[in-house]
DNA sequence: GCGATCAGTT
DNA sequence: CACAACTGATCGC
């Protein structure tokens, strides 16, 4: 607890600064209005939609960081009480608005934590961000990478959100007479909600409270909170039920549409055994998707199902890796019953890992990956959160030469044979 | 009233 | 059933 300089996305005192990588509410457990830990580091956008999420928050506290530009930073050592020079560089995650990934370095090296990202090659957002990461690090070596493991399993194969929101457009053409109901969170998805209104050229009614954030955000023609000028609403997803749509059709015809849920998984790699037994590199790795046949699906007779993600999926999660050639991962999400250490699949393409992986692949070709999940384990310096009660979701912290970063996760530690590298959590 | 945690929902 | 993101109930202060 008392060894941390730096913290992303945790929110337990102890650090000298604290860094938002973005506001959705499983990343700002323990943040308040009644914040007074000091310094607390974000993006422009993060800081403008900052009183809508935490009203009251004294924002005299908030830094911004500009991306692609440099901060530095002077922290002190906790053990020998020197000063360290600390730079960070915050980078477009793609995930939400404002989302940034943080790019440290300093005397410990250099370390990335890319909070929750989306690597998609559509639209060029990606190519600035993969400018601006190898600009950063040059000719230095990534020492760890922090990584939105979200979907990181070969089952996790779904399109870019451009092809996705074509099929939301093309399911709503399909329904010229019906009221349309889109399903979303109070931030993120925005540009769906555009693409659509510039297809169909029509507003989207959405939420007061929602109306704010798309303000702020700079959407002022696209949005309206008047039910008469469309036909297509954007709700809170959790008002988003068959029930909902069976009460709304006893009124008017209508369908929802939600963009998420996971119909992704259903094809791909059902047979558990192949996979565990066979070689990370031996999996087929590329997108199985990109054409437009049937990703939408039929959930309900009201309600379509489009697989429109903000996380990468695995072939994006590794096209990321591959690019920086990291020494060690680390994932940052820990779903348990689902979860796989990347390195699982993506050590071999880590720095030091890679010159293993050559030499242990020659000398014996039928080895697993065990040994490598065992290094992967002892190789990272951790300790638990102060005792948590709960056993369902728990927040744990992870040192590294005094830099914490949370581990957000629901613990749902069930049977399933899956393979848990982190052993962490069991003190 | 506030913050943290847990159960439950799409 | 997988997930992320969220609401609402409850508990302790």
């Amino acid at each position: 607890m008392e060894s941390g300089m730096i913290s992303v996305d945790k929110w337990s005192s102890g650090s000298q600064a604290y860094f938002l990588t973005h506001l959705h509410a499983d990343h700002t457990a323990g943040l308040s209005s009644t914040w007074n830990r000091g310094p607390l580091f974000c993006s422009r956008l993060t800081a403008k939609l900052f009183p809508c999420k935490f009203p009251g928050f004294d924002l005299s506290l908030l830094r911004v960081l500009d991306i692609g530009c440099w901060h530095s930073l002077s922290l002190i050592t906790p053990s020998s009480g020197s000063t360290a020079a600390v730079s960070v560089k915050a980078i477009d995650a793609q995930h939400c608005p404002g989302s940034v990934m943080y790019l440290f370095r300093g005397e410990f090296g250099c370390m990335l934590f890319t909070g929750d990202f989306r690597w998609e090659k559509i639209g060029n957002g990606m190519e600035i961000a993969r400018t601006m990461l190898l600009d950063a690090l040059k000719n230095e070596t990534l020492d760890i990478l922090y990584l939105d493991n979200t979907y990181c399993n070969p089952r996790y194969s779904f399109p870019s959100r451009e092809l996705a929101a074509r099929q939301v457009v093309d399911i709503i053409n399909s329904h010229p007479k019906h009221d349309i109901i889109i399903g979303i969170d109070s931030l993120g998805k925005e540009d769906l909600l555009l693409y659509i209104s510039r297809a169909l050229n029509i507003k989207i009614w959405v939420w007061p409270e929602r109306l704010q954030i798309l303000h702020l955000l700079g959407f002022h023609d696209h949005f309206t909170t008047q039910t008469s000028l469309t036909r297509v609403r954007a709700v809170p997803r959790y008002s988003f039920s068959v029930e909902t749509l069976e009460g709304l059709n006893s009124l008017r015809p209508t369908i929802g549409v939600m963009p998420s849920g996971l119909p992704w998984a259903e094809k791909a790699l059902k047979r558990k055994g192949t996979l565990f037994g066979s070689f990370p590199s031996d999996i087929k790795m590329h997108d199985l998707s990109g054409d437009s046949k049937n990703i939408a699906r039929r959930y309900h007779e009201y309600i379509y199902v489009v697989p429109y993600s903000d996380h990468s999926c695995f072939s994006e999660i590794q096209e990321f890796i591959e690019l920086l050639r990291p020494i060690n991962i680390k994932g940052i999400v820990s779903s348990s019953s689902s979860y796989i250490d990347p390195c699982y699949y993506f050590g071999h393409l880590c720095g030091t890992k890679q010159a293993y992986w050559r030499i242990h692949r020659k000398v014996e070709n039928e080895e697993g990956i065990d040994r490598v999940e065992a290094d992967e384990t002892k190789s990272a310096e951790e300790n638990t959160a102060s005792s948590v009660a709960g056993r369902k979701r728990k927040i744990d912290q992870v040192d590294f030469l005094g830099i914490r970063v949370s581990r957000v996760s629901l613990l749902r530690r069930l049977s399933h044979g899956v393979k848990i590298a982190h052993n962490e959590y069991l003190s």
